[in-house]
DNA sequence: TAGAAAAAGATTGCATACAATTTAATCGTA
DNA sequence: TACGATTAAATTGTATGCAATCTTTTTCTA
């Protein structure tokens, strides 16, 4: 137990987070592969299957992406057919994105996914409920 | 409650281990802008401190990376004479990666890294705890 | 109402990540 | 001991992420 302890990647919470973190996204690939998506782009679909309709500021505020990030992978799911993108008339600042009927329509390929996920994860119900607990809880501390 | 529930990103215990993961490494940031190093040469520099030595095979086992992602970096790290990378002379395939006394000495700047990230942590000892014990399960569940 | 400030995206630049392939060195065995 | 298999890195290609800056449009206000 000396004065370097704490730099030590066991003793350390943020490095597993990270790890578990990229785990669990190569975990989904396989199912995501079948739908074509890769895992941000999976999420972002997720957000237009609850909200039909957001533009990039909306988007980036729930998932905590930037116009850096967001601009390429929108452009992306256009050139899949799974969303439309088009200017506000009323304010052209504002970029809607919207779903496409093939876009709506990949919502029932994926509503197995979540499921099948679960399945990888070998953790209790209680676990898996304390786990959420805690996350959110730091999600709150970073992000507001 | 509709069949399409478990895909809401709100019901995901995924994309708030994705989310927070992110949040860790921009909190990182300001520290490690100090030391001059990102967050993955930060954890690639902590296992050197830790082991004196390594190849690249070790340094990818310990942090879950390949040489995809570390050869790179490493050649940064040597760039900034932070390590020195040798080729075994007993086996001319290894690459061996060792300190520099610049590598050693930056150790005494990140030391106090550590303290300074779990106080950005507002969650108590017992919850830090849990998530260090689900996280460790998880990651156990992915790489083993 | 003209010009400054703010807002929303897009762009640029840099640093990961990872899959897939390639290269070079070593090992195993017929 | 040749030579196919294996191993360790490096390379290539694609997709994020994010900071910083730029562009366009809208809003605010002196």
């Amino acid at each position: 137990m000396d004065k370097y302890d704490a730099l030590k990647l066991d003793n350390q919470v943020c490095f597993p987070l990270y790890a578990v973190s990229k785990g669990i996204v190569s975990h989904y690939q396989p199912y995501l592969d079948e739908i074509g998506l890769t895992y941000t782009q999976y999420i972002v679909m997720m957000v237009m299957w609850e909200k039909k309709e957001a533009n990039v500021k909306d988007l980036g505020a729930k998932l905590y992406l930037d116009s850096g990030t967001l601009t390429p992978l929108l452009k992306k799911l256009e050139a899949k057919k799974l969303i439309k993108r088009t200017r506000d008339k009323k304010d052209e600042r504002n970029l809607i994105i919207s779903l496409t009927s093939e876009g709506e329509a990949l919502k029932e390929k994926a509503v197995n996914i979540p499921l099948a996920m679960a399945k990888c994860l070998h953790i209790s119900e209680e676990e898996s409920k304390n786990l959420y607990i805690i996350l959110r809880k730091l999600m709150k501390d970073f992000y507001e």
